[in-house]
This record gives structure tokens, C-alpha cells and sequence, in this order.
DNA sequence: TCGACGATTGCCCTTTCGGGCAACTCATCC
DNA sequence: GGATGAGTTGCCCGAAAGGGCAATCGTCGA
């Protein structure tokens, strides 16, 4: 798979450095970038990877970095590295889902712990936001009879009672199982129920 | 249902008080504990609610409470209070699952805000417990053969094929089929194959 | 040793499912 | 107008599922 990428957002170069040069030792790719901004410039290749945010910096602030990267549909996980330590600071970094919210100086083994946990977590994220679209991809492939179908089949109605509730013959009710069945890529009514329950707890829960 | 229980734990009598009349202005049950010891010392009521505990105390700390309240099954979400802001601390906390991390002297619309949180999330935990818990439960009456029999149905295997991967009639099949089909109170393949998933949800993911 | 009981199976019947084939309707395109 | 294609349906057949009934077999307590 693609090796993850580790931005570094640090306005102190020399610290930046320090860190992309210890995160390169340890075998990892890892870019810099001088503020907020300077990272937000160009847009984020899909790699595996996380974030080394600093908190305060010229300009947007780590914190408000991570705010704004959480309205995105996929955003990294985020370790803060700070220099004050600000306790509210860091208890809303924590609540926003921050990794982790270390203070400088911070060790290597520290430091690259937190960055194999956040390695960790995105491809945990990655895996099921796979998952989850490969699941909703095939489902939209369904046209409007074809979902209705598939809904009453997987509330355990027979044929009949399907074609009686859509008021359409019982033969069209087999015909549309069975192209969902097709579609879906399964083929029995078991797999069938479980590809739903599968379904229904991507959009059931929402966001936590 | 059972109205929610919020425990108070610190060691500062005067705040401990005043804390408890604050919550029960609010409408809110709540009682309080000198210690973590304190606390410990009788079994937690089965009841929903929360915890608001003070981080330093004479005896085990909020923090020490906090993890050894993680290794029990059902722990209740947690709010810590703090004196000295301590970043290391709060960060731990919130690592460890806390639902805040404030500082004192705490308004109460913050405090309320967060006990409103943290009871919203002990009710998803309940709820989400509840639904494990039926569902665990209808699964242990199914007797070894029910259990293989219900495994190859709900992969989509047909009753002969069952058959003979068990190396038993297709009407033994069809009988342990129907009784776990009762036993789980479901009347479809399509539905035993979304318990299936369900149940495969709980113990798949694992602890996060 | 005998009867009870659970596990298992064979036989048989009905219902449901899966699917081939052809026809029919309707809208669109040439 | 005729061709074409999607959507729909009836007829029919074989396979699978659901399930009643009775028989078999082994275990266990009386």
C-alpha cells in the first residue's frame, strides 16, 4: 500500500526540521510546513498519514486548523505539539479527537508512539470508510424498484406479501430479487440480510 | 425509566455541597463521596448517571478512580474537576475517556452542559448495552449444533450443503434450522442473517 | 430389563424460490 | 409506421425450504 505521509505544521523551522529529520530516521515520509495556511495552500494528497500540529503559530492557530479540518469529509489525525501548556487548550483538542496533545520538548519515543497510534487510527478510518463506500456504491447501483424489493425481502417478506405490498405481480418480485441479488453480489437472502444490517449501521448511529 | 444519579466526588466538603445543590436545583439526583475510597466502598446502584470527580484527593486521585473504573464492565462517563491546571492530567483524562476535564471555580451553565453530555452518553452506552445484551443472550440458547447450524445458513450455504459439511441428514438440517430460527425469534433467512451481522459487530471491532 | 426422552433420520406433501420463455405495453428513435 | 428497448407479466418446471409423522438408536433413571 502507499507508505503514510506526516505533515508537520511548525512556524519554528528549526524545530521543524529537527522533527522531520527524527520522523525520516524512524523511516516515515514527512513534509513541513510553516503555518496553518501554508498547509491548507495545496491540496492533500490521498495517502495514509497524520498531522504534528503546533498550537501557536502566526496566523490560524493548530486548534483552529483542527476545527476547520473537521468539517472535512476525511481529515488526518491530529497529534498537538505545544509549547505553553494551556490546559483548556488541550482538554478541547482532546474533545475534538486529537490523538494526542503533547508538550515541547517531547521525546522521540514519546513522539513517535503518538504517531504510530495516529497511524493506527487513520487506517482504521481508511478501512472502514472503504468498506463503507464500496457498500454504499453497490447499493446505489439499485434503481427505485429494485431498492423497494430488496427492503421488504430484508424485513423478511416472501414474494408475495413483497409483490402484494408494491402491488406488482409475484414473477417481477423475482425478477427484481434477483437483480439485486446480482447487484449485490450475494446470493441468498442471508447474505442479503446481513450486506443491510451492514448498511443501516453506516448511516443508523451517525456521527459520534 | 429510572431517573439518573450523579455522584459527586471531592474531597472539599464546602464544594462538594455546594456542587449537590446545584445539581439538585437542577432537577438532578445526586450524592456525594469524600474519597475515591469513599466511593468504592458500597456497590454502585444500577442506574443511570455520571461522575464528577475531583482530580486531587487525600487517598487514590480522580485519575486512579478513572482507571480502575475502566476495568469494570459498565463504568459511568466521567467529568473531572480540577484546582491547578495540570495539561499532562487533563489530557490523560480525556485520553482515558473522560467526558471533560474542567477547571474550578466552574459556572454551572458549563457544568450542567457537561453533565448533559455525559448523561447523553451514558444513555447511548445503556441503550447500546441493553441491545448487546438481548442479543448475546438469545444467542446462548442455541445449543453447539444450532450454533453450526446457524454459522454455514447465514454464509449463504444451502440446507444439503450444511448437510454435509456437518455430515448429517438434510432433514436434521431443516430441524435445527427451524428451532434456531425460534429460538431467535425470527422468521426469515434474510433476518437471521442481519442478527448474524449484529451479533458479529459486538465482538468483531473489539475495544477501541 | 423396561419405559422415557432426546437426537437423528426417512418419507411425503405443500409452499416458496429461481429462472427460462414468450407475450404485452409503452415510450422513444429512425 | 415500424423498430427497439425497458418494464412487466403469465405459464411452467425443477430445486429448495418448511414441516408433519413415524421409526430408529442410545442414554438414563426406575
Amino acid at each position: 500500500m502507499i507508505p503514510p505521509l506526516i505533515h508537520v505544521v511548525d512556524d519554528d523551522e528549526s524545530l521543524r526540521t529537527a522533527l522531520l529529520r527524527l520522523l525520516r530516521a524512524a523511516g516515515f515520509d514527512a513534509c513541513g510546513h510553516a503555518s496553518s495556511g501554508d498547509f491548507l495552500l495545496n491540496p492533500l494528497p490521498d495517502r495514509p498519514g497524520c498531522l504534528l500540529l503546533d498550537v501557536r503559530m502566526p496566523g490560524p492557530s493548530g486548534l483552529e486548523l483542527q476545527r476547520a479540518l473537521l468539517l472535512r469529509a476525511h481529515s488526518l489525525p491530529i497529534i498537538f505539539l505545544t509549547g505553553q501548556a494551556d490546559l483548556a487548550d488541550g482538554v478541547q483538542a482532546m474533545k475534538a479527537g486529537a490523538i494526542d496533545f503533547l508538550s515541547k520538548p517531547v521525546t522521540r519515543e514519546v513522539l513517535l508512539n503518538a504517531v504510530g497510534r495516529a497511524l493506527a487510527v487513520d487506517a482504521r478510518q481508511r478501512r472502514e470508510r472503504a468498506e463503507a463506500d464500496s457498500l454504499q456504491r453497490r447499493f446505489t447501483s439499485l434503481n427505485p424498484r429494485e431498492l423497494d424489493v430488496f427492503h421488504l425481502i430484508v424485513t423478511g417478506r416472501l414474494n408475495k406479501q413483497t409483490a402484494d405490498a408494491l402491488g406488482i405481480a409475484e414473477r417481477t418480485v423475482k425478477l427484481y430479487r434477483a437483480r439485486v441479488m446480482e447487484k449485490l453480489g450475494v446470493s441468498s437472502a442471508a447474505e442479503l440480510g446481513r450486506l443491510a444490517e451492514r448498511l443501516s449501521q453506516l448511516s443508523g448511529p451517525g456521527p459520534d
